[in-house]
DNA sequence: ACCATCTAGTAAGGAGTCCTGACCAAAGGA
DNA sequence: TCCTTTGGTCAGGACTCCTTACTAGATGGT
């Protein structure tokens, strides 16, 4: 048994959802505007709006209508409502953003790292980037969306290492370092997995239920979109494509990382991808370079197959350092388009994806918490 | 903007699902039992009860309470509210049942196959399993769910027929042949995909939000189930994995079908695999039999390894007629054990398991039309 | 045999929510 | 100045749900 029992309390609180919603999207109304757009009735407005007033969520603006008829006055959310904070980490640094509920960024700052930073001083920048937009912004920060460049655990949002998989900011709670200035949740994912909402919110997935997004970057990593959403898996650990079988040079089956190992393209001391190496070594119309291509494109498009057999998309999107340059991007389509099932392949076009596609979500979870907020029970 | 709009009578739509959802898991009841059950008042289920009898929906059972206290009138609901047709279509036969709202099976009727039956026949045979289980049944069929041994297409319905798969039953729309006895809507998915539902609900993967289950059989196929839900991907052709790149014969990269091929164990003019004698080469302790099991656990293994790199299961399921078989399953899980990033493997245990889920899908989607009927609005 | 006890269901009244339709207030245009 | 237009309020009514009190009818103890 999970179903809602009916109340008029339930009522009530679905009206007023329907009124915040409504300035959210818009950011200022009048009464009669909120009415004409929910189809709730005007009285039904005018109460819910007082409601809310009380409550401290909604506020006179002091603008009032021009033009024919009576002045109207326009209501809109409360100032301290509070906003969210939005912060992708990466090896190259930390972005931090603050947006309110209407979907502004209101603040950003930017922090950048050295060589090999380590999950130390990552986290210092993380702290000191928060700490820039902390003052910049009213209210409290009453949750947070991360977007990190290493896998995330599902249940505990700490950053895990795989075997063989390059640990690019290394072992990290952003929620434990965040605990001070959020007092709301913390949520956690993937870059990918962010690009991939992204792309699917404004970019060349527009729209698509069911498509896959594949990193090709230092690392190497797919986002599943199935039924409109980036499935994470038990773990939180789909799309981590490292271990896939697929086809090496000379045709042997091995994991995905092994064919670079074989290729001569991993970094020194590291199963990171040596990206400047391998666009050295890929590009250009010598013979050697479009062998290599040809090696890539096989081992990318067994990937691609088997990404095609377990969640049939109807797109693939590629992404990442050398999976979205052109020229290995086209071998790479060639080479697919000659497999048996094969299906459209895109090229990302967000810019800052993982923080774009963190920062929708974030505004979301802002627009829950504001709704949600528990309210004094009417009494005078 | 896809919010519900508030209303009174949403409400009371509300109330009369929870008055209706309580009879259909419990049988019958009592207006006082229902308002225990759900946490309404008595005068509000009774005004619900009323309705709902009026509508025809709900009838008192005769049935009264014994023991102490006032006789309580038992409700059930009314014998003509319909029911929903099951069945399940293989090139081995038709099986068709009938299911009530309670999810009890009212009919049965199996109508056997013989060798290589082609769409034709087996469009024959489920027109006569339906005619046999239709006059045992009283009231609408309202609703079909039909499970069937090839790729269906999600949008259409309809079998499909995939490069270098067998086509078991072949060219089949089963909502159109169903369009007379069924008057409303016919749900038809792949036998795989119900098989996992199944085993979510009562089998070896009770519970389990994320998994795989892999089919091995004549065909190759599988479920992948994330959030608690099978992803059947764009077309629902999700988890067909033929073509997915594996180990095969000494370490060369091919489709997983192609290994097969590779072995002998296809059958003669087709893309079945030959199950006798893949039993036959596998089984046993000769130094041939353990080569040959041990190159099915290496074409297996990559392909479970692909699963769990893009899917992130939590469990995978082995079924079907050899890869449920001990010998080779206890292969299989050896060699995915020494792999990395390796997952617990169990055993589908589930008797006819396709059938099971689409009953327990038929009896779901019986119930939410029983419930949305279109009542006639009170006044007299 | 009688009465306390227990339970299903009803009745009455009240609180709360939403809507319709009439009405009021104030500004712009004719 | 008067009419039109528009935002907002008021009054009344319909409807839904709940609480409290009560009735009906059976059991079980004394």
């Amino acid at each position: 048994m999970s179903l809602a029992k009916p109340s008029l309390e339930m009522l009530r609180a679905l009206t007023d959802e329907n009124v915040l919603r409504a300035l959210m999207e818009e950011g200022r109304l009048t009464r009669a505007e909120i009415a004409a757009r929910t189809g709730i009735s005007k009285p039904t407005v005018s109460d819910s709006v007082r409601r809310l007033s009380e409550a401290g969520l909604l506020a006179d603006t002091g603008e009032r209508t021009t033009g024919r008829g009576r002045v109207g006055t326009y209501y809109s959310l409360a100032a301290d409502t509070g906003a969210a904070l939005v912060a992708s980490i990466s090896p190259d640094g930390v972005v931090a953003e603050t947006v309110d509920a209407f979907g502004t960024a209101t603040a950003r700052a930017e922090v950048g790292l050295g060589r090999a930073p380590g999950p130390h001083a990552t986290a210092q920048a993380l702290t000191e980037a928060v700490a820039r937009v902390r003052p910049r912004v009213p209210g409290r920060l009453r949750t947070a969306v991360i977007s990190a460049a290493d896998p995330v655990d599902r249940a505990t949002g700490r950053l895990v290492h795989l075997p063989d998989a390059p640990f690019l900011v290394g072992d990290l709670d952003p929620a434990e370092v965040l605990a001070g200035p959020v007092d709301g949740a913390v949520l956690v994912d993937n870059d990918i997995n962010w690009a991939a909402r992204a792309e699917r919110a404004t970019g060349c997935a527009l729209g698509v239920d069911d498509f896959v997004y594949v990193h090709l970057g230092e690392g190497l990593g797919c986002a599943v979109v199935t039924d409109a959403e980036v499935r994470r898996g038990h773990h939180g650990l789909a799309g981590e494509i490292a271990h896939l079988y697929t086809a090496g040079p000379r045709g042997r089956a091995m994991p995905f990382i092994e064919v670079f190992a074989e290729l001569g393209l991993r970094r020194a001391a590291s199963t990171a991808i040596d990206v400047d190496a391998l666009l050295g070594a890929a590009l250009g119309d010598s013979a050697t370079a479009r062998r290599t291509r040809g090696a890539l494109a096989r081992a990318v498009g067994g990937v691609l197959a088997a990404a095609v057999a377990l969640a049939d998309p109807r797109l693939i999107v590629l992404g990442g350092l050398w999976g979205a340059e052109p020229g290995i991007a086209e071998a790479i389509r060639e080479h697919f388009a000659e497999l048996p099932r094969s299906v459209p392949v895109a090229a990302a076009q967000v810019a800052e994806p993982a923080l774009a596609g963190a920062r929708a979500r974030a505004v979301e979870a802002l627009r829950t918490a504001i709704i949600t907020t528990p309210r004094p029970e009417a009494s005078d």
